[in-house]
Parts: structure tokens; sequence; C-alpha cells
DNA sequence: CTAATCGAATTTTTT
DNA sequence: ATTCGATTAG
């Protein structure tokens, strides 16, 4: 035990030993968070408090439950078993798998991701003749999703308008077809779950007594349907010697567009009566003028529940900015520091490089391509997204569910079997009709159109029953074979990595196998024999038996069922590829929790970070600004800023303004590359080919800037950084006409798009 | 039913 | 610029 906290500051210590209380710990960047989370679980488990089983912890990402769990098991000498540690969307569907029942949902219940939520709308809209122009699928979606966040069911909202009271039709149809077709959302499993423990006294309480401890991970994360089932879950904790122990940082909450709500960071203090905030402000991360940086910029924000950052490491480096004429030369600058840091030793997997959106990885991959440096982007498609992948999935749940429409859609007619949009119409119909599943429609179906479909049907069928009796991996090497995938693809010119993908689900399904606990013998369908022996029964005081979802999946559900819980819960990281020795390009969001030694951050200019439409919302630039204060402190001994004076975007160049986190920065901190660009790079010599090439790679590039070279004869050129009394700073975006009839475009940033006389307006240029 | 073509949209992302 | 979706032509 004395091992457990040795080596934690006071702060650290104080969290990690804190009395079972409600608890708040304001955790800053590089504070040691989650080493104070898991500590605390190992030391109230060591010190007898609290049994393995007693324990809940709670992330957001698969990711972070299982690095908790990596830690734990090498902290305690006794196995993890019993703990439940997970996401809020695996704890769901552990608790729905086993109260499925008392849930009013089927065992084998699936899980629709994002993509599969919007098909059923869309089709949901068609089967109703709802104009979808008027109500956008995505609107749709958003509207369903928001209020089940919000925990209201369709009844329970009052519309104030006409389109609104269709939304609310929309979303109880919604409802009604994934109920008939045995399907959950994202968002349902978490009101599903609500709704089973607020209806469900003795389940609940069983819960509320079993779980007298729970932690939650990134708690500025949460969105108010978590927030209030961690309310239900903790329920009287505290007085019976419970606690909700909530870790977060008000400052790093850059999830308010997906739902997140960082007032749950002060609701919880209030509501829970939190007598111990404690604030983690020892950084062990980055160097001095780094979180100098950091600290000075986010204190431009209000309503921050206050925290300052320190270090022990020194000023270190200061921060390095560079002023760029373009973006690819501003791609060419970091391809060069980036050399000169693996001249001096840097390892490229501890270079990372960070913009505010995706469309920016492109000139820099293309120059870090140019030049011949691995390099390895975060983001972009996961491997159960894949559309071969998602396809495969598709068969395998057709046959533990049939009646998944979307399922039933995706491959009806993948590979092609001739069956075609007439004929899912007329299937449709018979399925609306009867009020039925497409499947279960099929034999409604008469003549050509009917005998394809029954082919289809006889096929997954077919395999349904070859599989029986075997096991996972190989049910999925049958099905891969006899849905005609691979056969498909075989044919494909680009079929071959598709092929390969489809062939790693074989070996994903047997990794799934023996991680989970599945006897490799054991069938991959399962009939009710495995309800019977699921989890132990307990009776409460009442003497209603209460079923503890504490078994192994394993004994609740059938191997197949839960392999593709798996799929939809476990998207596939994309992020692995460790041992890369590679540059890391990503979003400065993916960067969240991540740290390297040298860190870029790109395209810092207005309109690009902060986000031109993050203007438009209450509150919208003060994320952006957490999200700068995010990238700034992912960096531990180097940091590089930069921007550029033109921009390509969606095919138009663009002339931003710098950021105005550059003016919150503390200037004793920044060490200025480029000091006097006080113009375009080639305004002091004729453009070579070489020049063309650097920054824009085509002839019609040097044309363009001597055209800007000259923009009118008025003295000024596109591109300029300007002054203006009334309008702030600005960069010239277009001149038009010449002499004394001259009038400059002029973007302003925040005080907009202006158009000014060049011989009448008071111009005054700016250094940088 | 497939292939081609045109048009609209284009911050950030996990489950 | 590019991608994704929907409509239209073969």
């Amino acid at each position: 035990m004395q091992n457990l906290l040795l080596n934690l500051n006071p702060e650290q210590l104080a969290a990690v030993t804190l009395p079972p209380q409600n608890a708040l710990i304001l955790a800053g960047a590089g504070s040691g968070k989650t080493r104070v989370l898991t500590t605390r679980i190992a030391w109230l488990i060591q010190t007898g408090q609290v049994s393995p089983a007693g324990i809940l912890a709670v992330t957001f990402t698969n990711k972070a439950a299982k690095e908790m769990l990596t830690r734990l098991s090498a902290m305690l000498p006794i196995n993890t078993r019993g703990m439940w540690i997970g996401t809020f969307h695996g704890l769901c569907n552990r608790l729905l798998r086993t109260h499925y029942r008392d849930a009013a949902l089927p065992q084998s219940f699936q899980i629709l991701d994002s993509q599969d939520q919007l098909s059923m709308i869309k089709r949901l809209l068609k089967a109703n003749n709802v104009d979808d122009e008027k109500y956008p699928p995505k609107t749709v979606m958003y509207f369903i999703n928001n209020h089940k966040e919000q925990g209201l069911r369709a009844t329970q909202i009052e519309p104030y308008d006409a389109i609104e009271r269709k939304l609310v039709e929309l979303y109880d149809l919604y409802d009604q077809q994934c109920q008939r077709e045995g399907v959950v959302d994202f968002a349902e499993l978490l009101l599903r779950t609500y709704e089973l423990l607020s209806r469900n006294q003795p389940l609940r309480e069983h819960y509320q007594q079993r779980f007298r401890h729970i932690l939650v991970d990134e708690f500025q994360d949460t969105n108010n349907l978590q927030y209030n089932w961690l309310k239900l879950m903790a329920g009287h904790g505290a007085q019976q010697g419970g606690a909700l122990f909530a870790v977060g940082d008000d400052d790093q909450s850059i999830y308010a567009f997906r739902g997140a709500n960082v007032g749950n960071m002060a609701a919880f203090e209030a509501e829970f009566q939190v007598r111990n905030l404690i604030k983690l402000e020892q950084n062990y991360r980055s160097h001095g003028h780094i979180l100098d940086a950091a600290n000075m910029l986010i204190a431009n924000n209000s309503r921050r529940l206050g925290k300052n950052l320190r270090t022990d490491a020194g000023h270190g480096e200061q921060v390095r900015v560079y002023e760029a004429s373009s973006d690819l030369q501003e791609a060419q600058w970091i391809i060069e520091e980036a050399k000169n840091l693996i001249a001096e030793g840097a390892s490229r997997s501890e270079i990372a490089v960070l913009y505010r959106s995706n469309a920016q990885s492109r000139v820099i991959e293309h120059a870090l391509f140019s030049a011949g440096i691995p390099y390895h982007v975060y983001g972009g498609l996961r491997y159960f997204q894949r559309a071969e992948i998602k396809h495969a999935i598709a068969y395998l749940q057709l046959m533990d569910n049939p009646h998944n429409d979307s399922a039933f859609l995706r491959v009806v007619n993948f590979p092609a079997r001739g069956i075609g949009a007439r004929t899912l119409e007329q299937l449709q119909n018979a399925a609306e009709t009867y009020g039925i599943s497409l499947y279960a429609a099929v034999p409604y179906m008469v003549g050509k159109a009917g005998t394809a479909l029954g082919g289809f049907v006889k096929l997954v069928e077919g395999v349904r029953f070859e599989t029986q009796h075997m096991a996972l991996p190989e049910l999925v090497r049958v099905t891969l074979e006899a849905s005609g995938l691979l056969a498909h693809y075989a044919t494909e010119k680009e079929g071959a990595d598709r092929i390969e993908n489809l062939e790693q689900m074989v070996s994903a399904a047997t990794q799934f196998v023996s991680e989970e606990g599945y006897g490799q013998g054991a069938p991959a369908h399962m009939g009710p024999q495995a309800e019977a022996q699921a989890g132990a029964a307990i009776v409460n005081a009442d003497g209603v038996e209460i079923l503890d979802a504490d078994a192994p999946l394993a004994t609740v559900m059938s191997p197949l069922s839960a392999f593709l819980a798996h799929a939809s819960l476990e998207a596939g990281d994309n992020q692995a590829q460790a041992g890369q020795e590679a540059l890391q390009l990503m979003t400065v969001h993916s960067a969240k929790g991540l740290e390297f030694d040298n860190v870029f951050i790109t395209g810092l200019e207005e309109g690009l970070f902060p986000h031109e439409s993050s203007s438009k919302e209450e509150g919208g630039v003060e994320e952006e600004r957490r999200l700068m204060y995010v990238a700034i402190t992912r960096a531990r001994k180097r940091l590089y800023m930069c921007f550029s004076q033109t921009r390509m975007l969606h095919g138009q160049t663009r002339y931003n303004m710098k950021s105005r986190f550059f003016d919150e920065l503390p200037e004793k901190s920044l060490k200025w590359l480029s000091p006097k660009v006080q113009s375009h790079w080639f305004a002091n010599k004729k453009p070579t080919w070489e020049d063309a090439q650097l920054s824009g790679g085509s002839d019609n590039a040097i044309a363009q800037r001597i055209a800007q070279n000259k923009a009118g004869g008025s003295g000024w050129r596109i591109g300029e950084s300007v002054a203006h009394a009334k309008f702030g700073e600005g960069v010239i975006v277009n001149i038009e006409g010449s002499g004394s009839n001259c009038r400059a475009q002029i973007n302003f940033g925040s005080a907009g798009m202006k158009v000014l006389d060049l011989s009448v307006a008071k111009l005054e240029r700016l250094g940088r």
C-alpha cells in the first residue's frame, strides 16, 4: 500500500485518499489525472474500503477504459474481474443485455451506429412521404438525439410550432420502428438504461448499493443524460459510505457541439454538496514558456472554475512563431523544421502536426510525401466502418436478427442479385401494410420479385443453419464465403485491400472470442440455455429476484450477438499503429489526451482557428480558445505555431488575418521566426520557376503573384495586413480599379468584410 | 440495373 | 478541390 502512494504530490495524495464523499477533482492538462483515478481505485481496494465489485469507473472512449484497466492490473495483485470499468455505452449495453426483459428489448438487440441511424431515418421519411427538403434527415436525427440526451421521449415534448410537431411525430415513428426491428441507437442505450433504473426500484437499489464508488473520467464531457444517469446510479451513495468521484477539466471542454455540458461540473458541485474540490495544478508535461502561453491564453475565458498550471521544469525554449506566405509554404516550413528536429535526434513519432480541420492535412501530407518523410494521419475510416466490413456485419446481423431492416437493405442486393429499387419499394409497402419487417414481408411478394427475394432469404437461412454449431471465427469465415462478398471483391480491380480487410475479420473474431472468455468450442449461436445459466440470482428485501449483470457477457448472450455489439461499440482504432516511426498528423480535437515532445499548431488564422462558424454560436469563441489551450498543452519541450497569408480553401484562395489568439499569448514566451515579414516573400525579387514550384507548382502561380504584386499600382497588395481606425486590423482580399479610382476589399475579421476607397480610407501598414 | 453526370456542401467526434 | 448523393441517360 505504501508504494501506491509514493511519489504523489500533496494534491494528488489528497485526492487519492479522500474519505468516501462526493468529490470533484479539477485536473489540469498533464497533471496526472489518470494516475489519480487509477490509484484512487487501487487504494480503495487495498485499504479494504470496497471490494472490486463495488467499483464503477466510467469513461468516454474504449481507449481510456482499456488504459485504466491496464494500469490497474499493474498496480493491483488481485484480478480486476468484478470491477465495472467501461464506457457509458458499454456499461449500458451490459445492463440492457442482462435486464432485457425489464427493458422491453429482445435479448439479442442490435446497436445502430450513426450511419445506420441516419439511413433508417431516411427510410422513415420516404415511407411517410415526408418532404426531406423541409425535414432534412440530419435535422431529424439531430432532433431525436438531442431530445434523447435531454431524457425526453416524443410523448414528453411540447411542440411549439407545426414543424416541431412533425418532428415529434417522426421521433415517435422512429422509436416505434426501432422497437419493431429490435435495434437501439447510441443515445437509446443510455436513455433505455436510465428509464429502466428509474422505474424499477429494486433493480436501481441493487446497483446503487453495489456500486459504492463511482468514478468518472473527463467529467466536463458529460451530456445531460449521462449526468442524470450518474445521479441515478450514485443514488444515496454518499450517505452509505459510497461516493461519486468526478475528474475533469473545464478548460478542456471542447465537445459542446455534440452535447457535452461543462455546466455539469458546477451542477455537480452544488447538487452533490461537494465539500472536496481539489485542484491538480502541478504540471508534469510541459516547459515553462509553453505553460505560460497556455495559462495566459485561457485566462481570457470567463466562467471558469479557475486553475493555473505550474511546473518545476524551468522555462525551456520559447514558442516559435512563423508567418508563411501561403499554405504550401507553411507546409514547406513545417517540413524543414521537422527535418531539423529529426537531425537533432528527435523521434519522428514525437513530432505532432495539429490543425483545426481535416481539410488542412492535404497540403501537409503532400509536402511530407514529396520529402519522403513517413507520417501517420489520425482519423478517417475505422475498421468496422469500412463499407466491405459493414456489408459483412450486415449478413451476420441478419443471421442473428433478421428483422434488422438496415442490415437487410444494405446487403439484399449486394453483391448484386437482381433485386432493384422497384422490388424493394413493393417490399417496403408490404412491410408497411402488415407492420412487419422487410424480411418477414418477403413471403408476401409474388412473381419474379418474390423469387429473387426468396432466394436471398434462403441464402441467409442456409448460412444460419450451416453455421449453427460453429465457433464464431468459423462462422464468420463461412459467412464471408457464402454471402458472395469475397467472390465479388475478387472480381473488382481495387478489391484486394477489401478482401484483406474481410479476412481480417476472422482474426478479429478469434481475438474477440479469446478476450471475452468464450470457450473455443462454444457455438456462436446460442439458444435459451444461455439464459438459464446467466448471472447469479439475487433476491432483494422485497423478495424480488434480481439478476446481477455481473456474469461475463458470454453467459448472457451468444458469441455472435456479443461480437456484433462489440463491432458497433468499438469501431476499431485507426490510431494504434504504435511503433511506427512516423510524424503524427491530427486535428486538435483528436490530440486531446495525447502528448508529444514537439508540437506544431498550424493554420492559426482568423476564420480557421478560431473557426468562422464559432463566432456565430454563443460561447463559440471561448470553446475555440479552450481548443487552442488543449493544443498548446500537448507539447512537452518545443512548440511551434504558424499561420499563412493566403490559403486555398474549397478551391478558392482566402486571405486571413493572423489568429486573435496571438494577442492573448505572453510576448516574452514567443519567438517570432519571421519577425518583419512586411510583405510577401517574393516582394524583393523576381519570382523564379523554383519559387513557383514552392508556392503553387504551376506557371499560373507566377502570373498570379505578379498580378497581385501590381495590384492596380495603388501601392497596396493583396494579402497585405492593414489597420483601420474604426474596423481594426484586416487583410486586403482584393483590389479593384486603378489610380485614384482604386478600391480595396478588406477582411476585417470580426468587423466583417469592407470595401474601402484607397484614396480616401486612412490605412496603416502593419508590421506582420 | 449500372454508369455517368451534375450539383451541393464542406468544424470539430465518440459511442 | 473534392467528395458524396441524387438524378438521368444508356
